[in-house]
DNA sequence: TACTGATCATTC
DNA sequence: GAATGATCAGTA
């Protein structure tokens, strides 16, 4: 197990002494099983990463790097070395409070620093030869904040309403929201749009591809 | 190809 | 059950 970095110098220089390898040659390393069927363990790649980085939050609510306060996402890219898939960051609570304010949100601290993990061609490579990109770190910038701020009001809004039919992945600029859960099936105690209580399916917020692929090329330029 | 809604594994 | 880690798969 490796040690929790003490550092953000000392998380940078492993993450990037990881460009390079591939997913097989870490996983050896670190003494983690290939998956059987790579369509049933779609964490696996984070958490042979955050393993490999000395992530000690376990899947507590709580930042990757406790201690430095810093996220860990990986970032499938396709083969031109864009991001494809929404990054998921946390779910939406099922009884909102109303007077949160996006500062306060858990969206805004997840979001606070984050290392990003690039991992290349991984929608056309098998997984034990994906390879590992460049990491970057990132916190949002005062316009970033300020962009993802105004979709969390709109969408927090909703929520508080209990205006769960008029959310859909749909809105939203860089933020959306989606099911988070096992299946359509899985609920959660919340409030309907009377204030009833009901039980509705989880929904969690996810970063569009759209806004992660800024983040990369604003990253290597 | 991009996007949305659905889904899979694991841990506490 | 609710949080973590995400990607799958159908369709527009």
């Amino acid at each position: 197990m490796t040690p929790a970095p003490t550092s953000e110098h000392e998380l940078m220089a492993r993450a990037r002494a990881l460009a390079g390898l591939t997913l097989g040659e870490l996983a050896a390393q670190e003494g983690f099983a290939l998956p059987a069927d790579a369509r049933r363990e779609k964490g696996w790649t984070g958490q042979l990463i955050e393993r490999a980085l000395g992530a000690d939050a376990g899947n507590r609510a709580q930042p990757d790097f406790t201690a430095l306060g810093i996220e860990l996402k990986t970032l499938p890219l396709d083969r031109l070395g864009r991001p494809r898939e929404s990054t998921y960051v946390c779910r939406a609570p099922s009884s909102p409070a109303a007077g949160l304010r996006w500062k306060q949100s858990p969206v805004w601290h997840k979001l606070r620093r984050v290392l990003w993990l690039p991992i290349e061609a991984a929608h056309e490579t098998p997984l034990p030869t994906r390879r590992l990109g460049w990491a970057f770190l990132w916190s949002p910038s005062d316009a970033e904040d300020h962009l993802l701020g105004e979709d969390w009001e709109e969408l927090h809004t909703l929520l508080c309403l209990g205006r769960r039919d008029e959310i859909s992945a749909h809105l939203g600029t860089l933020l959306q929201l989606r099911p988070k859960g096992a299946d359509a099936q899985e609920t959660a105690p919340g409030y309907d749009g009377d204030g009833r209580a009901s039980r509705l399916p989880p929904l969690g917020f996810y970063l569009r591809a759209r806004f992660t692929r800024q983040l990369l090329a604003q990253s290597n330029p």
